[in-house]
DNA sequence: CTGTATCCCCCGGGATACTG
DNA sequence: CAGTATCCCGGGGGATACAG
């Protein structure tokens, strides 16, 4: 498929940034994709995520087929929360991703000291310009 | 690299998801992807993205060194924006994501709508709760 | 054409309290 | 334990106008 129909304004990949785009369904799915959770584990684990906000990420992620709910009817309850097998193909691209983070981390860091240092130097800019003019 | 790592408070891949994350990053990548663009052709083509955030996402991105900005003094002025080597090697994995996107739209379609019916139905539940007793 | 500067609204999401 | 229900604030981001 060409790229192009992925930037159309309908294409599917803006509904799965709407999923992965939000830092909580990634962190989500990588913690399941080690093994499956309890509601209280991922919210001990997943550091920073409000009850609320691990309530809605993971009914998401349910409704999208991505994560399986089960729930025994205990006392207390109990509630487990697993990759279905769709989950766990979106695994693949975003340890990918995952990667590419770590691998890089650094060059982002020095491109954003680099870049942060130049717009405080007192002038001088370290690229020359390039002239030219356009039809 | 162990996993947990990625999962810990100040891991890589949430500076990375914060990029990635907001939609109009990663479809900037993706068009930049493709060949270099000028400003107005980035505005063109990426639906809905307003003159602020085009701006903005661009700063961001030449910031962290993925993106290249080229401005020619000339008038009308003209700007050209690419990626950069770095730029470049974040195409892989977000072309990774978006060939997911494509393969599992549907799947992720047909949840929704099965999770949707069961919700609006009248009652008795597709899967017939587990019974179990834990420790 | 390529931005910058303002205004301003909306809602994402945290904090807190309550329930089955 | 596993959620729901409310309140409420900050800032993300659109619309608009202006500038080099």
């Amino acid at each position: 498929m060409p790229v192009d129909d992925a930037l159309a304004q309908d294409c599917p990949i803006r509904e799965v940034l709407d999923r992965v785009g939000d830092k909580w369904s990634t962190l989500i799915v990588l913690r399941l994709g080690q093994r499956t959770h309890r509601f209280n584990e991922l919210h001990r684990e997943i550091d920073g995520i409000s009850q609320r906000m691990l309530t809605l990420t993971l009914r998401a992620l349910v409704r999208d087929g991505l994560v399986s709910r089960t729930a025994y009817p205990t006392v207390p309850p109990r509630v487990d929360y697993e990759l279905t097998e769709l989950g766990r193909s979106l695994l693949t691209p975003i340890t990918a991703l995952h990667e590419w983070a770590v691998a890089h981390r650094d060059d982002i860091r020095h491109a954003r000291a680099g870049h942060d240092q130049a717009a405080h130097a007192p002038h001088a800019g370290p690229s020359p310009e390039p002239l030219a003019a356009h039809p």
